[in-house]
DNA sequence: GAAAGTCTTTGCGCCGGCGCAAAGATTGAA
DNA sequence: TTCAATCTTTGCGCCGGCGCAAAGACTTTC
């Protein structure tokens, strides 16, 4: 077992698309300067390869580089932060490339990721909406690209394109049903199970296929993984070497791969 | 300990108003069926003593009685069934008086308590943005008057009144807020930490103070409380008992007075 | 390429909480 | 008033999962 490397190049995030463009921008560190122009081209090509059902869902193409002109373009690198729970909700963020982490912290210092933002997904709607403070934290999983509008931006927007809060109505009733069924799982079933749903869950939203199987295309540690299942590192390092054995999945620092999804499916659903 | 018996009268829900009204007309079997007049005053009354905050927030009073008369009245009998989980969802409610309970089962049997819907509170919006099942089953927790719009009169009521769009997605967003605080709270509590949390929070909905302190004024199992909390029967039976020996709790059969609130609260900060 | 830093593995012991079982309490129906 | 149904309590035993500790593996830095 062990380590396959990660594909080098022109892949981050879970969206295929010439990045050539964007990369030599960036390693002149102007990429959060640039808006319109070549740089507006790709997003639309971004825009078009998710399943953007919906922020911008039955908004026409024509008016996308128009909304995302009208926020800031801000990059953040791995491990930062863009903002943090607890301070007011100022702007939403909309992910283009990369990948969010919310998590949320406990009184006794236990933290818990909350969910994952991925490209062509919003999060902090409720800058928008509430006089209220942030109630996560979002930190990049890997380097990404993000545009943000503050609160007044995005409400003008909304008044100029009405369906824009329809489509955000639809983000925030999807999120609560995904939650819903997290918070089932949470207390209906076992820790292993729950580390198996919560794999092959990361691994439909961010995985990559590779010869030995799906791999998951960023840092990934057990300590995050428990964070996200409601358990400890030890625990989630015990399941994975007992999967490894079992071959379902090959798994190395901060890396893991599903060789066999099917078994784990099997295991997800009943035990 | 023991047994103070319930008010008789003139309170069902947390809202008082003058109940003679519906009353009459319910005696005589006619509740669903009245609109207007007398019985929108009633409503009108209701709408004022609540934070209704949400769903009517910024709607022209004047326009009220309007928006409730495009919806049907429905009233549930305590322990019957609004909707159910997995059927198409084709209206959404708004609860007048009682108190809903939303669960979700599992696969294996377990059913979890998502969410306790109070009056002046909206559920189910869903059904009119998501050609979708309904992801939860609402019950009576108590005899309910609610009112239930099916999805293409609320569209054109949003497009009539496109603040109703806003506030629900206030009312969405409040709700995954909530939401992800009590997944913290499961992930980062002990039990009996969860169970005085789950027993403040509805305290706090529907206490109703008598001379021995607060009681909660809805029939409450060990069972629906384990439910709530992510645990089982026994277990909360167990901490109620140690509660009630400490005199922070007086409890009978489906009822629980909350005698030192103080101490629960401290209780469930510091474990 | 050596050393420091970080992440992972695994043995071991412990305990919070589960769940059966059986008795007791309360309620509603006949 | 009695009986059946339902809810609650509590003793007891068990075990899933936690968490320490220490060694091993991998990465980064200089």
């Amino acid at each position: 077992m062990k380590r396959t490397s990660l594909p080098k190049k022109g892949y981050n995030g879970n969206i295929y698309y010439n990045i050539k463009v964007l990369q030599n921008y960036r390693s002149k560190g102007r990429a959060c300067k640039i808006f319109g122009g070549i740089f507006l081209e790709t997003i639309s090509v971004i825009a078009n390869s998710l399943s953007l059902s919906n922020f911008l869902h039955d908004v026409a193409e024509k008016f996308h580089t128009y909304i995302f002109d009208r926020g800031d373009r801000i990059h953040v690198k791995m491990g930062e932060t863009l903002f943090c729970e607890g301070d007011p909700a100022q702007r939403c963020y909309f992910v283009l490339k990369g990948r969010l982490r919310l998590t949320k912290l406990h009184e006794q210092g236990k933290t818990v990721v909350v969910r994952y933002i991925n490209p062509g997904e919003l999060t902090a709607a409720i800058a928008v909406f509430k006089e209220k403070n942030y109630p996560v934290t979002a930190q990049a999983a890997t380097a990404a690209e993000t545009i943000g509008w503050n609160k007044q931006t995005m409400v003008d927007l909304m008044a100029e394109f009405p369906q824009l809060a329809i489509n955000m109505l639809r983000v925030a009733v999807d999120r609560l049903d995904d939650l819903q069924a997290r918070y089932l799982e949470l207390c209906a079933e076992q820790v292993e199970q729950r580390i198996a749903r919560a794999l092959l869950r990361i691994m439909r939203q961010s995985g990559l296929k590779t010869e030995d199987g799906i791999l998951i295309d960023f840092r990934l540690s057990r300590q995050e993984l428990a964070e996200y299942t409601g358990t400890t590192l030890y625990t989630v390092s015990r399941a994975l070497s007992a999967w490894e054995k079992k071959g379902w999945v090959i798994s190395g620092r901060e890396r893991i791969t599903v060789s066999d999804p099917h078994a784990l499916v099997l295991f997800a659903e009943n035990g």
